[in-house]
DNA sequence: ATAAAATCGGATAATTTTATCTGAATTTAA
DNA sequence: TTAAATTCAGATAAAATTATCCGATTTTAT
């Protein structure tokens, strides 16, 4: 569905999400023990996400990555799988099909359809604030 | 959301049941210049479906690939995307954890639940016979 | 000022996926 | 029986993705 480097992405910002809402900052090596990740790895990714304007990076001593609070309950799952996979998640022919359109659907376009805009949906609508939550109260995990 | 090797293959297997069914066998040449895919890579996936038993082959002069006429109502692109891709479309955890589940679940787990189980529900009820029949009146397309 | 703690940026390496090549085996038909 | 048309199998290559390394830069605190 998503590449490993989304993966890591998503749980990255949720991790930052939720030590932001505390008011911590949280550096490179405390996120890839927290979301089990490659830590050189996690490092591009994060800035990558830095350069989209989603996170904020601090260089030096107490430095590290944080979300603007007020921004937290605005950024949904797309905007993080944009910035690292592009969109070829919503645009791309469930078949490969360099050219297809409802004017030159594949078989499967119009079945694929349905699922990929329920898909699309429920990334839109899902927030990092509301993801955290859960990884507040100990209900969903971000690693193992 | 497939592998290459598994787009592929679904197209390939379209085009086989369609030529199948005007009990026309196709050689791998045909195949690859049809759904326009290289020749070489399509033929190691033509062979994993062979092997997994979805279409036959045959070689020698005038052989190549068919499917029973028979079994054609019957495949669905399950058994195509598991034979090539396996089932980690469907057992995967949506940000990559090796152990998430009901009881220790992801953040996205719930959300990512449901768009799984209609994604598996549209390739588990979607036949060969079916896809193969809007390419036959020209309302759909496997390459362009 | 200086040392330490962090991110940043570019190069490199490892792995996986995609793709090609080549020769062997099989089958058909002349 | 031989040549041609095919698939088959294994090796190899190319490309993309994932991952690591290292030195530079920035910032903090002493």
């Amino acid at each position: 569905m998503f590449s490993k480097a989304c993966e890591y992405g998503i749980r990255a910002s949720i991790y930052i999400t939720l030590k932001s809402l505390q008011n911590v900052r949280v550096s490179l090596k405390d996120i890839a023990k927290e979301i089990d990740s490659p830590e050189a790895f996690t490092a591009k990714i994060l800035q990558q996400l830095a350069k989209s304007k989603i996170i904020d990076s601090v260089k030096g001593p107490s430095g590290g990555f944080d979300i603007n609070k007020k921004k937290i309950e605005t950024i949904t799952l797309t905007e993080i799988v944009k910035a690292i996979d592009g969109d070829s998640i919503f645009e791309g022919c469930g078949l490969g099909l360099k050219k297809c359109s409802e004017k030159h659907p594949c078989p499967v376009h119009n079945k694929f359809k349905k699922v990929r805009e329920d898909l699309k949906k429920m990334i839109d609508t899902t927030t990092l604030y509301e993801l955290s939550l859960g990884l507040k109260d100990g209900s969903t995990f971000l690693k193992h």
